[in-house]
DNA sequence: GCTGGATAGTTGCATACGCAACAAGAAGAC
DNA sequence: GTCTTCTTGTTGCGTATGCAACTATCCAGC
């Protein structure tokens, strides 16, 4: 019984897809704070509840989408709730529970910083694939990111990681 | 002149990558953290130093490699070195220059850890690839990763940017 | 040789993260 | 009703990171 060893080719195609996604991220990263914008942590969190209905979740649903640990978003859910992008509501039904509610000046946020977002997109990633090849990259990563899924669970679980800026 | 605009299919694309990216990457990070091992930074960099002739690099060349800034190169040699796992080699020929070298310590820890991270590989990713979609995902993926190459200069220039755990 | 500017790496400080421990609340057993 | 156990979110602490400022060194012009 080895441990499963994947074929070259795999092997190289991981290689390339790490280097390629840090690059990606830190050059749009970077980007975002030329413009004085917040950091895609920030938009992920927003986005999500964006696209929620009644544009507010549980935290740690957000959690879960946003790629972080519980107490991790609770720190992101701080600071967006200083700048007044969220606001934080105690949910009636359950004590425990606390919603994070997009505000107005939220949905505002997501919107200065998705141009900027799109254009690194296409700049450092689109830009080299046409579009049969984005269906089939789109097909592929897909099948990985649904198998995935969960990944859940409390603080512990390596639900988490993500980068400091 | 409006920003460059993505077709939908390479936006769908990007969302999935970067979902996927981190699911994959959380999920190895853990199981090298379960194992008791060092985390992936400390392997990119231990593995880059593997490669480069002779074993060693001078900094500033090990953090283009392991896309890290400087500053926080210097502090991940500082871990390393203190774990005996690489030596700072001052340079006769250029006394600002300081070359990071592997130890046979080293080595031997990026041994233990190859096999994890090869497991990982194989259950994260390659597990949802046949052979000849590993070979057109490393071939697009090698595009985009190519076209990104420098991002480098200094500690600014964005070349930075890696996750905390 | 000297001097002024460029380059390599380090350090102070601020920030973002995870884990473990915790507090508050809910839910089930009885 | 009360007690035990589970769940949810928060807090203390340690750690990893980037940026800006700094030091030491090199090099080009003179």
């Amino acid at each position: 019984m080895k441990p499963p060893s994947p074929p070259e080719a795999h092997l190289e195609a991981w290689r390339r897809y790490y280097v390629s996604f840090w690059r990606i991220f830190a050059a749009i990263e970077a980007d975002l704070q030329a413009a004085g914008l917040p950091s895609l942590s920030w938009y992920d969190a927003l986005y999500e509840l964006y696209l929620a209905p009644g544009r507010h979740l549980r935290m740690s649903a957000l959690a879960r989408s946003a790629l972080l640990s519980r107490s991790g978003l609770t720190r992101l859910v701080d600071r967006l709730e200083q700048e007044k992008l969220i606001e934080r509501k105690s949910c009636p039904k359950d004590g425990r529970v606390q919603h994070a509610m997009l505000t107005d000046r939220g949905v505002e946020t997501l919107r200065k910083i998705w141009p900027v977002y799109r254009a690194g997109i296409a700049k450092y990633f689109a830009a080299h694939l046409t579009e049969a090849e984005a269906k089939e990259f789109a097909r592929v990563v897909g099948k990985i990111a649904a198998a995935m899924q969960p990944a859940q669970s409390g603080d512990t679980a390596g639900a988490s990681c993500k980068p400091a800026r």
